[in-house]
DNA sequence: GGATGATAGTTTAAACTTAAATCATTTAAC
DNA sequence: GTTAAATGATTTAAGTTTAAACTATCATCC
């Protein structure tokens, strides 16, 4: 049975790590995700054009998914993606509750416009660590983040 | 001078590292505050009672900086909590821009009683990694988090 | 000691996000 | 086949968040 102080040193190793997770990634974003703002993207938009340009048509539950937003966060956001050219709802004939969404040219041409730059701020970011403590760091968060 | 293949390889891995990151913080954070709905506090309430829990009094500016949110939100956030009496303003007299906001007895009491709910949950999360793991991630975050 | 600039906080408008209720369609069970 | 349950998407209302403009206070410097 574990004493009270291993309990405690238990939750402080665990909190200690929590903190800097919750931390480093709320700087990490928005130093990666601050040159979104001049092409009058939301995070939430970017994220679905990145998706649906890596992976390319999806419905909307599974740009969800991806992104860990809510169903009607999504209609939203593909509704002003949409007004603005960048994406186009089809139904599916052979299940019409799904809308099939995918880039236009215009949404593929600016992805893929924004991508480099992206890229480069992620890759400049991230290179505080070396190749094998990103590796590490992946582990863990992919360890962490198994859902539940 | 690095070749393209290099390049490529850098950028693989900083961009494996940094989705892994940003989901585990994602899904990390769903399971650790899911619990604090039915409390009726939003993450943005929680954080500012258990800094000044954890801190004492604090002016917003600080609370901004420590959750890393704006201004204006801070404002908000102090006002609803203010609205129910679980903090409260006070002007400081050696300069009257400042403002303390500290918890009154409800909202101590208040951030008393959720902590430990709050602290085992995120223990529970985090011991998917060893405490070896745990220092890693830690130390892997901080080094990444250092502002830019 | 008065102008200038910096800092803390507030307000406003617009956008984002969520939960819950609802609609439309499909699947399963009978 | 028809009903019941499940699933994808939308709507609505409420709350959160931000950027930008604004007010109030303080510090500096001539």
């Amino acid at each position: 049975m574990p004493t009270h102080h291993q309990g405690d040193q238990k939750e402080k190793s665990a909190l200690n790590a929590y903190i800097s997770l919750l931390r480093c990634t709320g700087t990490v974003t928005s130093a990666t995700c601050r040159h979104l703002a001049s092409e009058k993207l939301s995070i939430g938009q970017f994220g679905t054009l990145e998706a649906l340009h890596h992976l390319g048509p999806l419905c909307q539950r599974d740009i969800g998914k991806k992104l860990l937003k809510t169903g009607g966060n999504i209609t939203t956001v593909v509704d002003n993606l949409e007004k603005r050219g960048l994406v186009v709802r089809r139904k599916m004939p052979e299940d019409r509750r799904y809308y099939s969404v995918a880039l236009t040219e215009t949404g593929q041409d600016l992805i893929a416009r924004i991508m480099p730059r992206h890229i480069e701020t992620i890759t400049a970011k991230m290179s505080v660590l070396n190749s094998q403590e990103q590796e590490e760091l992946r582990r863990l968060c992919r360890k962490l983040g198994l859902e539940g």
